[in-house]
DNA sequence: GGTAGACCTGGACGC
DNA sequence: GCGTCCAGGTCTACC
């Protein structure tokens, strides 16, 4: 049997849009666990899988506009396909914001649209139920134990995690309540109870996606929304306590209304951007951020 | 449909 | 040190 070589170059050649950086900092999974970006070396770093058990760790550079894929260990044919298409979910380069670009000119002028994501839609999903009611720290923090105690270091996959009980995820990960939630969901996603791959039809409503991402116990409306951006849907908006804040600070906005009426007057305000309201939305906090965002370990 | 309280965790803060 | 509060919510029970 041939053995991989210790390292494989793979070069992608991404949309003529595509800014490295710009695409994986300006969204917070990137700090997430497997993920890393490397400021001294511009790199992004992330472990994928080639089927369930070969992880195959990959620095992405973009010495020009073609992006350098480094893999360790290298890869034959088959797993160099895989990486290119785990690659290709997570910088979005089969998206088009040509449109979103038209209306938006500040965002043209950045390279402003897309937003990383996760491998897999499994992975968002158990991200994006991290983040919630806990100090980015914590979720930080989750996340790494995730990859360190049921992933080998990547990210755990449904069967690593269906085969484990929610009190040893709680006690070995630091989530808390939500380890009922990750074995459930794992579990429904290794029976094929739950259709991850129905979820990935672009040609899906964000509406039935929704709804249908309400029925996973632990997803309410602000992850129900915020699986839909990750999706590729922006035009449902993800309120929270941070949108109210930003709202308020940065359009001077009466604090003492009620938060219903607080969230209505955010969807007309950003209703103009549609079906790109998010991205319309994360781009005023990206760059309220400015480079704050790939340096601290806050929001 | 709207509201209140419980829920894990860990850092920040006041005492 | 210790208690309390809070963070990019969600669920359940109750009205």
């Amino acid at each position: 049997m041939r053995m991989p070589r210790d390292v494989s170059v793979l070069r992608i050649t991404p949309p003529a849009d595509l800014v490295l950086k710009t695409a994986v900092c300006s969204y917070g999974y990137f700090k997430l666990a497997p993920n890393r970006w490397d400021e001294a070396s511009q790199a992004y770093h992330t472990i994928v899988r080639s089927g369930d058990e070969q992880l195959i760790n990959v620095a992405v550079t973009q010495p020009s506009q073609a992006l350098r894929v480094t893999c360790r260990p290298g890869v034959w044919r088959t797993d160099a396909v895989n990486v290119r298409r785990q690659l290709s979910r997570i910088l979005r380069l089969d998206e088009d914001f040509s449109a979103f670009h038209k209306r938006h000119a500040g965002a043209k002028r950045a390279g402003f649209g897309r937003l990383i994501r996760s491998a897999t839609l499994f992975e968002d999903i158990v991200k994006t139920m991290t983040v919630c009611n806990v100090a980015w720290a914590n979720s930080v923090r989750m996340n790494e134990l995730l990859c360190e105690h049921f992933g080998d270091g990547g990210f755990p996959t449904p069967s690593q995690l269906a085969g484990s009980r929610a009190d040893a995820v709680k006690r070995k990960c630091k989530v808390g309540y939500r380890a009922a939630w990750i074995v459930r969901l794992a579990r429904d996603v290794a029976a094929g109870k739950f259709d991850v791959a129905w979820f990935e039809d672009t040609q899906r409503d964000g509406d039935e996606s929704f709804d249908r991402l309400r029925i996973i116990h632990g997803v309410g409306p602000y992850a129900a929304n915020n699986i839909c951006m990750l999706l590729g849907h922006y035009d449902r908006l993800a309120i929270d306590t941070e949108t109210y804040r930003h709202f308020k600070q940065v359009h001077q906005v009466d604090t003492a209304g009620r938060d219903a009426q607080l969230h209505r007057r955010i969807e007309r305000h950003y209703e103009k951007y549609r079906p790109y309201q998010y991205l319309a939305y994360w781009y005023e906090l990206w760059h309220g951020y400015g480079d704050r965002f790939v340096a601290e370990d806050t929001r």
